[in-house]
DNA sequence: ATAGGCCAAAATGTATCCAATTAGAGATTT
DNA sequence: AAATCTCTAATTGGATACATTTTGGCCTAT
C-alpha cells in the first residue's frame, strides 16, 4: 500500500532530521515545505503532527514546528530509559530471530569493525541494534526504543565525531558480546551486555557536555 | 495560557476515552465531533492526531478514527514495560518530592483503602502513582509513562470490576510498602515495592483473559 | 544606551468547498 | 446458502481563501 501525503511528506522529513539536514533548533515553515512537495499547507500540517509524535518536531500553538532539541539532561535520561527498555525488548526478539538475521547480525559487527567512516558507522550501528530487536512484535516496547533512537540520532553523531576514535575499540567488543549471546540464544548474557554498552556510553556521554552547547537559538 | 482549539477537542476526548464513555475499538467520526464543539472538522483532526500521539486513537488513512484497543499480548507489554520504567521513574522523583506532596501521597493511600466504589478507586489509585512521579522532571520517562497509563485505564477498569473484591488486601499493602519508602526517602525500596506491585498485577490481569474478549467489531 | 510599546509583515489556524476513497447493502452467481 | 461483485451513500482527504496570532523591527521615552 501505498503512503498517504501526510506520509511520504514526514518520511523525508524524518530522514533529513535523522541524516543532519536539518539540525536541532532549525525553524520549519509550513508554506515552504508544501512548496517543495506540491502540496498545500494541510498535509504538511498532518505531517508535521505525525513527527510531533515520534519526538521528532516540537510544535507550539500558534507560533510554529521546531526540529526537536535535547538537553544534557534530556539526552542522559533518553539512556537511562534505554539501559531498561532495550534489554527487555532485546529478551523478546532473542527467542524469534531466524538464523538468517542472525547471520546478517554477525556480518554487521563485522562490518562496524572495519569501518571509519562515521556516517556509515552509525548507519551500521542502528541497523545492528534495530535489527536484532525485529524478531520482538511490534508494538509500544518497539514504538518507545525507535523513538528513542531517533530523537538521540543527532547526538549520537555528534559523540561519535568527538570519541569514535577512542573508544571504537570497546565499542566492538561490547558488539562482540551481544552478538556471541544472540548466537547462542542465552537472552541473560545479551541483555546484560546490551545494558552494559547502553550505560557505558551513557556514562561516556556525560563526559562531553561540550555537545549540547548550542548556537541556534531558543 | 489557555489551549488551542485542537486543544481543547482533545482534552475533552481523551477524558471520555479515560472515563469510558468512549469505549476501545468505538469508531469516531470528525463531523459529528465538529458538530459537538461548533467547530470545523480542520480541528478535529488536528485533536485526533494529538490523541494519536498518545495512542489514545488508531487512524487509518482515508477510512477513520478508532479509539485504540490492546490485545492481551499489548496488555501485558504494557506492564512489562512499566516494571521496568516506573520504579526508575519513581527514583527520580523521590529527593525532590516537597512534605507536602508526600502528606497528600499518605492521605490517598488512606483513602484508597477506605472506598468501596471502583470508579473512585481508579481515580484515587491514578492520581495516588502519577504524583508520587511528580518530583521528576517533565520529559519523556514521564510522557511514556502517562501514556501507558492512559493506554491501558480501560483495561484497568475492567480489570478491578473483576477482581478489586479479592485482590484489594493485597494492593492496600503494596501501596504502603511503596509509601513507607517514599517517606523515608529510600528509594531502593520504593522502587521494589513498586515493581513488585506492577509485576503482581500483571501476572494476575494474565489470569483473567476474558477482560480482552471484545464485541466491539474490529 | 536601554527598555518598552506599537505596528506591519509573515506565519499559523480555521472554514468551506470539492475530489477521492471507502464501507455497506443489495443483487447476482456458483 | 455462501461468496463475490457492484453501486451508492457516507466519510475522509486536499486545496483555497480568510481570520487570527505572533514576531521582530523601529520608534519613543526614560
Amino acid at each position: 500500500m501505498a503512503l498517504s501525503s501526510p506520509g511520504r511528506v514526514a518520511q523525508t522529513l524524518r530522514e533529513e532530521i535523522l541524516n543532519g539536514t536539518l539540525a536541532p533548533g532549525e525553524r520549519i515553515v509550513q508554506e515552504e515545505i508544501a512548496l517543495r512537495f506540491g502540496a498545500s499547507r494541510q498535509p504538511v500540517r498532518d505531517a508535521l503532527r505525525l513527527l510531533e509524535g515520534d519526538g521528532l518536531v516540537t510544535l507550539k500553538a500558534n507560533s510554529g514546528a521546531w526540529v526537536s532539541k535535547l538537553s544534557e539532561n534530556e539526552c542522559v535520561e533518553a539512556y537511562l530509559v534505554r539501559e531498561r527498555l532495550e534489554p527487555l525488548l532485546l529478551s523478546q526478539s532473542i527467542p524469534k530471530l531466524t538464523s538468517t538475521q542472525i547471520e546478517t547480525l554477525k556480518n554487521l559487527v563485522l562490518e562496524i569493525e572495519k569501518t571509519t567512516d562515521i556516517e556509515k558507522f552509525l548507519r551500521l550501528d542502528r541497523e545492528f541494534h534495530l535489527l536484532s530487536y525485529s524478531g520482538a512484535e511490534a508494538g509500544m516496547l518497539r514504538e518507545f526504543v525507535e523513538r528513542i533512537w531517533n530523537t538521540t540520532q543527532h547526538y549520537r553523531r555528534a559523540f561519535a565525531k568527538i570519541n569514535y576514535s577512542t573508544n571504537a575499540e570497546v565499542t566492538h567488543m561490547e558488539h562482540k558480546l551481544i552478538i556471541d549471546g544472540i548466537i547462542r540464544r542465552d537472552s541473560p548474557q545479551a541483555e546484560m551486555a546490551l545494558e552494559g554498552h547502553i550505560r557505558r556510553t551513557r556514562i561516556t556521554l556525560a563526559e562531553h557536555k561540550e555537545i549540547f552547547r548550542t548556537w541556534v537559538k531558543n
